[in-house]
DNA sequence: ACACAAAACTAACGTTTGTTAGTTTGATTT
DNA sequence: AAATCAAACTAACAAACGTTAGTTTTGTGT
């Protein structure tokens, strides 16, 4: 059963050496280690380096755009959004830590085409979740904190999920949403 | 009037340069261009490349260990407690943004030695914060949750508030801390 | 058995890397 | 005026970097 293709498998090598040491530290010949082969023999799969970078990231962030996109469409309430939005971050990061890693720590190693695309798209997501604060203290919903302080304390937290999630002996994911919701969202008092 | 050393301008000019790319990504010879001198000329105030980030990491960790011990000596609650520590990351935060980004991604890159001293305080300050929420816990001011959760989301928020300050047009520390201490602790419903 | 394509190999390339050695500059002290 | 010293310089190093070119091996379908 031959499922997935060598370069499919180069990048996910990649992404585990990424995340460990970061993009600009980890040579094509780690890369090539790591596959068992030599560095020479990668380039007959991937264009360069910086393809691997891109592929890991912008595919990610094209899965957070269409999972945002989808909890626009739900007519819910702005705090059940923010639910949802939580268990999407859960949900990708249990099975996409490593490039979560780069997305996080080692876009502005792309090429700058990449690089602006990228950008947008981030910008374009925060500025989504922002709205959503917005209405739910408009509605009374939510407490009337100052805005970026609510968005960027609940994102920092689940950016940065993967840093800890799976060092903690994968604790269920469905605990963890339903305590990550809780915390985030009620507070710990 | 000189106040800073050489040693100390380099150790400065580089923690920007490191917050932006990387300590992988950026060569000694930016280092010495951000100077304005040659990358040689850097070799008579610094030992190497990496002493920079230890120095750097190091004495970070130090002030966040300090701050940590000065609050478990103060006999207030642990709810207190928490905000205490909430209060010493905002201050670190504000006038140390630039060793937080090498702190937070760079410190593998630290020679062994240093590395394995970093982890120990690393460990020791993140076993304090864990305990004083078990406390608050069991002493019913603070919810039941899983204690790892609530460390981390909390944590991981304050870890990266070096992202985010000073991009938002320098919004007032103390307004920060009132609302930080807010949403952190009270939630945002 | 043969052809073909995928995927590995060896060898080398031009750059860039961190760092060393030895020298010159410029200000301050004697 | 001579001596001192911090701090810059030029020049070069060996090692490691990403990548290319050309060749050989390996597996698969005919």
């Amino acid at each position: 059963m031959k499922t997935t293709s060598r370069k499919a498998e180069i990048i996910a090598e990649a992404s585990q050496l990424f995340k460990e040491k970061g993009y600009s530290a980890v040579t094509v010949r780690d890369i090539a280690q790591a596959m068992g082969i030599k560095a020479a023999s990668l380039y007959n799969h991937i264009e360069g380096k910086q393809e691997i970078l891109s592929v890991l990231i912008l595919d990610l962030a094209k899965e957070f755009t269409s999972g945002m996109n989808a909890i626009l469409k739900m007519n819910n309430s702005p705090l059940q959004k923010i639910e949802k939005l939580i268990e999407l971050h859960i949900d990708i990061t249990v099975n996409q830590s490593e490039a979560l890693a780069a997305l996080n720590n080692d876009w502005m190693h792309m090429a700058e085409t990449d690089v602006n695309n990228f950008v947008v798209m981030r910008e374009t997501y925060e500025e989504n979740f922002r709205t959503i604060i917005k209405e739910g203290i408009a509605q009374g919903q939510l407490q009337p904190r100052h805005p970026e302080v609510i968005l960027f304390s609940i994102l920092s937290t689940l950016r940065t999920l993967y840093l800890w999630y799976q060092k903690r002996g994968k604790l269920d994911v469905n605990l963890l949403k339903r305590d990550m919701v809780a915390v985030l969202i009620r507070g710990i008092v």
